[in-house]
DNA sequence: GACGGTTATGTTATAGTATAACAGCCCTGT
DNA sequence: ACAGGGCTGTTATACTATAACATAACCGTC
């Protein structure tokens, strides 16, 4: 069963996506020992809704019911939570958050962005990483964060 | 005549940056036509400072005298035609600007940020740029805009 | 199962970042 | 002087994020 709000961008079974993202969430908490609850959960599928940054105050929307409003701590003390194990990424020049593909592996944080259906992926492959480690050798510059964030069309959108 | 506010990375005569930068601003904006008006100025100048980055609000009480508060529109309009002159670069990570180091060439947004002495420099050479775009040419994607920010420590701050 | 420490959540308030909308001013060319 | 466009002033508000403190849930120990 596929999500209704999934992007455009090259169609697949996105329950799938989200359903492998949520369990690999469950076993690396339980790895590490921390605690991946309700409202955890709730976020990270927020995020995983599609294949697109997600705003927090969005996030606090969806959150909220009629009875009741999420407030702004909630939602961020999740995503810093989630921020922290790796399971998601900030974009920078979006101010929204994206559900990170390999939770379990390196955190090198690349983006393609599309501009006009909002996907985002992350790059392949190892080569920018290894340029921008180059370029940071030769200045001297010990590196703590990657922010790489690429805009422009995808291939879908290009027609 | 070195400025105050220079950063402790690389001494170095700042007075001299801050008159290139603008020399370099005045002909631009002559040769395009575009006005470079006292408040554009004072922002760019403002920006100069320093190599760190610097954030609209700080710009603001900068900006203010005694007598007369100044207000975010006014700046926010400067950033925008600095950015669009290509006169200034926004640093996503750190929601600042800083001065473009060579505004009449290309525009690649590639930056070492120092998180303790805050300095900023632009990322010498074409390597990294050119493996961003080998990546995103692999997957069909056109690019419109990068932005790379690398946060660490640099050369001098490590000792 | 009560206790006490730790972690997580609720709540209120506020700080920090950015733009919309409209009014008025100033430069420029005629 | 005048008209038009570009720039600035002003008010208001939207959007993004965190501080600070109160309460509740979990968990290991006794």
């Amino acid at each position: 069963m596929t999500s209704i709000i999934e992007t455009p961008a090259r169609p697949h079974d996105h329950g799938q996506c989200v359903a492998d993202a949520l369990a690999a969430a469950e076993t690396l908490c339980a790895e590490r020992g921390v605690r991946l609850t309700d409202i955890r959960r709730q976020v990270l599928a927020l995020i995983w809704q599609g294949h697109n940054a997600v705003k927090a105050y969005d996030l606090l929307e969806m959150l909220s019911t009629e009875t009741r409003a999420a407030k702004p701590p909630t939602v961020y003390r999740a995503l810093d939570f989630l921020l922290e194990q790796g399971l998601i990424h900030r974009i920078e020049s979006l101010n929204a958050f994206i559900g990170c593909t390999h939770p379990a592996g390196d955190h090198v944080s690349q983006f393609l962005i599309c501009d006009r259906c909002h996907t985002v992926s992350e790059i392949e492959g190892t080569s920018v990483e290894a340029a921008v480690r180059r370029a940071a050798g030769k200045a001297g510059f010990a590196i703590s964060r990657q922010t790489v964030e690429i805009h422009g069309m995808c291939a879908v959108c290009r027609g």
